[in-house]
DNA sequence: GTGGATGAG
DNA sequence: CGCTCATCCAC
């Protein structure tokens, strides 16, 4: 909200008739494009956005013709609806029956889903009949998303000429300033020397009057009183050079990794984006400085983001218009008294098409979440911890994606959020540190966070339950060859079978001893969690079909009241330790070492473990999963049978082990 | 630091 | 719609 401006709104020096000798620009500006100045007049952004970003994933993958209709499924809702698909008045918040009969050879592939116990997700037939027991997984588009970044940043110059922010799964904004720098230098040695007189308040000379050739690019019309016979200046070169970076960039995703995107060109963030949204699909727009008022002019204010949602509709109703146009007419005295002064200068300026917001060079997240919404909603301690169970093996894979394992980074905070009708609530944990992290730590911490929920009450019928990591911290340098080193000893620490960090907390047992660090004593959790049978005639027929499907896949790992009628208390402790950590949490008799992770397992689990590795292996050998083609596909997910519940496995050792339902939770590595 | 609200896609 | 992600702010 910076009061810097306006620059545009006058030359500095008059337009009169005829040819200005110099450009309305300074070495001094030109010097602030080389370090991307946010108030550089020169300054180029761009925003680049992935067209229907999840269909065209689901397309590639599937080696679907790109002219097909086709829609991505999620439970019985579609979230992604390409292009050719769209001709047909398909759009989002329309049910897959009403999108079947408006496009009768609509191809909705379902998106992919987890259950409990499984590796990882899968492509499963018929998901929908399933959603009582998985959770949908969106981690195929994060990894897809994560090839176009690369592909992106390997385009461009090294940093610090690149700066990449990711705004989203499927956007990102570039922040061209310097490369553009560097190529006018190059391209127009006249302007490279040092400023006249020493003196960066010279205007610099004009560029040479060649007429520019703004190619095919969607072109926005210019503000009424330029004409488009005027000179170009040097912000014209600039957002020019601008355009034919963004075109290499689309074409290379486009070559390499068979994406289409769209994109926008222009001074900042704000109308870069808009621009990016001008045409669509598989275009891009250049909104040049002196077109701004003419573009921005026919919008709604509501487009602009930050204005989408309860501020914009404040505005709305406070100044009786959405229209740009019209806004412009407030006064920003009048602005500031209605909407509060920071609010009110942020939209007198956001609506002149002013926005000063820095492109962070920052492509890694800072969060990461795993949720599910319950309907029919769920009613006990035990299908929560269940549901725990799948979101802490949802988010240690993505962890492990993320570069946890190697040290590069780790998150601080595990978070359970909870919702029962209306009401949201949650608590938080901190991750302790100088431990790798695996899934039985973040299982046992969200636990615990589910206890604390539970005891303060009103936690059934939950309708939806997301449990998250944040406040991602960089390992300590870096460097994975030292960082590594450190790690594998840390692990070797933690897998003994009894060790106490500092703290005097103990590790490498499972927690049935009184823990001074947590904020529930276990009594209290008893008396909360037991006794769950008694709830079990209260499932639905869909969820207890379900359920008793995924304990015929795994018998080691069944619910625990029912085969346990001595015991009419049940910790979560037991709940928890029954499956995959059973052995794991014993003092193993006998260990063997295993150099891939530098660490003692159970001589009990040494073949599963290794399978594990292999797995692993040929899976990263693998670029990606899009890069196969998957043939057998039938038109639509429904009408299939339901005994296709098994994963497809990563390989044939790995699915011979879930058959066996000996593989759980992967030992962390 | 924690937990809720808002906003975007 | 359901599932993510990010930011802001009162406490």
């Amino acid at each position: 909200m910076s009061s810097s401006q306006p620059f545009f709104a006058s030359s500095p020096i008059s337009p009169a008739a005829g040819r200005r000798r110099k450009s309305r620009f300074t070495y001094k500006h030109l010097a602030q494009l080389a370090l991307s100045s946010n108030t550089c007049p020169l300054r180029v952004i761009a925003h680049i956005d992935l067209d229907a970003f999840y269909a065209q994933c689901e397309g590639v993958r599937l080696c679907i013709p790109e002219e097909q209709p086709l829609a991505v499924q999620q439970w019985q809702g579609l979230i992604a609806i390409n292009y050719p698909a769209r001709k047909f008045g398909l759009n989002r918040h329309i049910t897959i029956t009403e999108a079947r009969k408006l496009c009768p050879d609509l191809i909705m592939q379902h998106v992919a889903t987890w259950k409990e116990g499984d590796e990882k997700w899968a492509y499963h037939k018929d998901a929908f009949a399933h959603i009582a027991t998985h959770k949908v997984s969106l981690d195929p588009y994060r990894l897809e998303s994560r090839r176009i970044l690369a592909c992106i940043k390997d385009v461009l110059p090294a940093p610090p000429l690149q700066r990449v922010e990711k705004a989203s799964v499927d956007e990102v904004f570039l922040d061209l300033s310097s490369q553009i720098h560097s190529i006018l230098l190059e391209r127009y040695p006249e302007i490279s020397g040092p400023a006249p007189y020493d003196d960066p308040t010279e205007f610099l000379p004009r560029p040479p009057t060649t007429a520019l050739d703004w190619n095919t690019d969607a072109l926005v019309d210019l503000d009424s009183l330029e004409t488009e016979d005027d000179d170009p200046d040097w912000d014209d070169i600039a957002i020019l050079l601008g355009s034919e970076i963004v075109r290499s960039v689309r074409a290379a995703v486009r070559e390499r990794l068979k994406y289409t995107c769209s994109a926008g060109i222009a001074r900042n963030k704000m109308i870069a984006k808009l621009g990016s949204a001008h045409k669509k699909p598989n275009q891009q727009t250049i909104v040049r400085n002196r077109a701004v008022q003419q573009f921005m002019g026919g919008f709604k204010f509501t487009k602009i983001r930050n204005l989408g949602g309860k501020l914009g509709d404040e505005v709305v109703n406070k100044f009786g218009t959405d229209q740009v146009k019209e806004l412009l007419a407030a006064p920003i005295e009048q602005l500031k008294s209605k909407l509060g002064d920071d609010t009110g200068t942020w939209v007198y300026h956001i609506i002149r098409g002013e926005d000063s917001s820095e492109v962070n060079a920052r492509t890694q997240i800072k969060s990461m979440l795993s949720a599910k919404s319950f309907r029919p909603t769920i009613n006990t301690s035990e299908q929560a911890v269940r549901w725990l169970r799948i979101f802490v093996a949802d988010i240690q894979s993505r962890l492990v994606e993320e570069g946890v394992l190697e040290n590069k980074r780790r998150p601080k905070v595990l978070s359970l959020h909870h919702r029962q009708g209306a009401q949201m609530r949650s608590r938080q944990a901190s991750i302790p540190s100088g431990r790798p992290i695996d899934e039985t730590l973040l299982f046992d911490i969200a636990k615990n966070l589910l206890g604390q929920i539970v005891i303060d009450g009103r936690a059934w019928p939950c309708s939806n339950l997301q449990l998250s990591v944040g406040g991602f911290e960089d390992g300590p340098t870096g460097n994975r060859g030292i960082g590594s080193f450190l790690v594998r000893g840390e692990e070797a620490k933690a897998m003994m079978p009894s060790t106490r960090d500092a703290d005097g907390y103990e590790w490498g047992k499972e927690n049935d001893e009184p823990d001074k660090r947590r904020k529930l004593d276990h009594g209290a959790i008893q008396h909360f969690f037991s006794r769950q049978e008694s709830h079990e005639e209260e499932l639905s027929d869909a969820q207890n079909a379900d359920l008793e499907e995924a304990d015929s896949l795994s018998p080691q790992d069944t619910g625990p009241a029912k085969q346990d009628e001595d015991e009419s208390v049940i910790t979560l402790d037991e709940m928890a330790g029954r499956s995959a950590g059973a052995s794991f949490h014993q003092a193993p008799i006998t260990t063997y070492f295993c150099d891939g992770c530098g660490k003692k397992f159970p001589m009990a689990v040494k073949e599963e473990h290794e399978d594990w590795h292999l797995a692993r292996e040929l899976q990263a050998k693998e670029k990606s999963i899009f890069s196969r083609s998957d043939p057998h596909r039938s038109a639509s997910s429904s009408g299939s049978n339901k005994k296709s519940v098994v994963a497809k496995g990563s390989n044939g050792a790995m699915q011979k082990k879930m058959e066996k339902g000996q593989s759980r939770l992967a030992f962390g590595t």
